[in-house]
DNA sequence: AATGAATGAGAGTTCATTCAT
DNA sequence: TATGAATGAACTCTCATTCAT
């Protein structure tokens, strides 16, 4: 009975902070932080201001909780990719494929990365723990164990890692912007091929010639 | 006697205008877009702020005006690049060491950039006519002609494109945190051969083994 | 049955309530009113901020109902003294006795004390019915009595117990500040000595002179 | 030209400043530290909320103004007294007198020194620099002087301090509530008195017999 | 052209109080 | 009786913008 009550106000507590969440999300998506208020959260949560200090203690934890949730399990898949035992390049591959894969899934969560990443660069304190460098690092080992086994040239491998992430942030963006619904695997082979390959014609393996927009 | 008058009004308001655009800058690039305002502004370039509002329309023109300004020399340059007579491989190449030498000329205008280029994530109707738009159609139709001339494979050039400048950018970034005064030349080398020829081993025309950290 | 239930039931209230009582005292003592607050309070007492309501019917009255419990045995004391059938010049001193030996043994609670002494001259209303007027009538009285049989002198009663009350807490503060543990006997003996007979050298009956610092 | 714009502007500035001054000694006087809200003081001065602070950096600074340039006429009148050559129990008369004085001439602004009062009490830090700990010590040093001179018993100087001035204040407020229009100098000298010379009937020198309410 | 006092909408946050459970 | 999520008014403070001078 008192099991019972308890459930149904936690599953209650739980719809309110969903809903405060998915309105964070929706105005960061679509205003930016720059037109983030709580008041609009509130607005567009259907509650009271008042409410979102019951579920969070401030305007910084609400975003934090809200990026944090969305991101959740992109990053879950990504990190399972890139620790798994597959080959420096089908890593690449494979995680380019995920990126690309769940910013279609959830094209309104996309931008929360877009805003992860520019508070990275923003605060240069918090760089370092934040998750974007985490993802950096990672693939820079990937990149690093490449060189090192002789499958990829001698580069710096943190450089190559940078250019892979924004690569495959940039055709994600060139994806939502040209609205194009074109094969997400398609679009993951042209990335990882383009780092692996270059575009340079005669190099061997090149992507498939029938890729045009 | 006329003309004297308003030549020396015209230099005054000039001059006005100036420290005003100077300030701006030094604010953007100190603070970031959320320390500034228009008070911070005032104080900075030592005029009251009222008088803001006799050389601009609003807050959002003055970020403009300054933004543009401050980039104008570094569009002008980069644009001669990929207006030239060069082999579209050359003008990536030389895109390439442009843009990186510019943000180590001017590391402090650097983040002005960034925000641009957020801005213009940020607001999609803006997004067309912004100034980084404008790079990537640039990009896109050198690539373009590197795909029609038979010298770059047959890929989606505006997705190159984006791949490329974004990989420019990922380079300009790490250069700066990572505080290295490594060769720009070699890291404009770096980019565009990863580019061109891919990361691969036995790729012919690799960039050359000496390149580490 | 019905009997005891209602017994429990009574003392289990009763229990609750003392401990919000108690959290109250313990506040204002604490953190005086200002940082008075019905959260604190249901965190300090461990129950609901809902709970609160259950007993009291708003914040003034929860207030009103600790300050009220925690002066009863002082007033009752005081009361018992002013009624008693001494002289007026002896009720005074053991009224001043007995004010002093109260803040001295609750020293945590003195505030609450001045909190309604506060309250009574900031709320004009309230104040002819607050505890502090209560004990002003009562010591005018007094000095009526003195004056009516020719044992003080003829002056405004009123005006003289306004004197007498307040330069108790004034003392009583001094205490407290100074952290003087110096006999209570001698400063209760101090006050009704100056009052009665004032600082002036001379004066017959004047306060021994062993009363330093 | 130019001075006469400027001037009309400062005098245009001091007066929106005094109508805001004004404003807070009000609201201290009528509702209390408690009652007071930056939002009450604009209402009450008549300007928008946001001018409060072009004028004053927050709450508490406004509120420390206030009371600041509310007291100043006093302090300096019972610091003159106080400093001046006369005898130890003329100085105490005298500063009654004028303390009374000020209270008849400016009732509204009175409650002010009770609020500065509590605040020393509150913060116990700041206690050692405020005005009214300021008084206390002066008081004190005037009793020193007395008790030096054999003039007074030898009591303890700071608590004798701390009745006289808490003695005059229970008259002044007294004064207030029952409105009463009677003689100052009347009331001045029933403090005096009654400090000096005690209400024992038999005491010399006692106040008039004709003093009673 | 330049000023800066004034504005007022809106920011983030707190908190006494209510009410369905 | 007890809960605690929800409320909404009020709080302090910020800031882009206006306008009389």
């Amino acid at each position: 009975m008192v099991n019972k009550k308890h459930e149904r106000k936690k599953i209650l507590e739980t719809h309110t902070k969903q809903d405060i969440l998915k309105a964070v999300i929706q105005i960061l998506t679509q205003h930016g932080i720059q037109g983030f208020s709580m008041e609009r959260v509130a607005r567009e949560a259907g509650v009271a201001k008042g409410t979102l200090y019951v579920h969070f203690k401030n305007k910084n934890q609400i975003i934090e909780s809200a990026v944090e949730a969305s991101l959740a399990p992109l990053l879950e898949e990504l990190s399972d990719v890139l620790d798994s035992d597959l080959s420096p390049d089908k890593k690449l591959e494979r995680f380019t494929f995920h990126h690309l894969s769940y910013f279609d899934a959830h094209q309104d969560f996309f931008r929360v990365l877009l805003y992860d990443r520019q508070q990275a660069h923003a605060q240069r304190r918090r760089y370092r723990t934040s998750r974007y460098w985490t993802f950096v690092e990672k693939i820079t080992r990937v990149v690093d164990d490449g060189v090192q086994s002789g499958l990829f040239r001698p580069l710096d491998p943190s450089k190559v890692a940078a250019i892979f992430i924004e690569a495959t942030i940039a055709v994600a963006i060139n994806r939502l912007w040209s609205k194009s619904s074109e094969n997400i695997e398609d679009d993951a082979k042209l990335i990882s091929e383009v780092i692996l390959h270059g575009i340079t014609a005669g190099s061997k393996n090149g992507p498939g010639a029938d890729v045009i927009t």
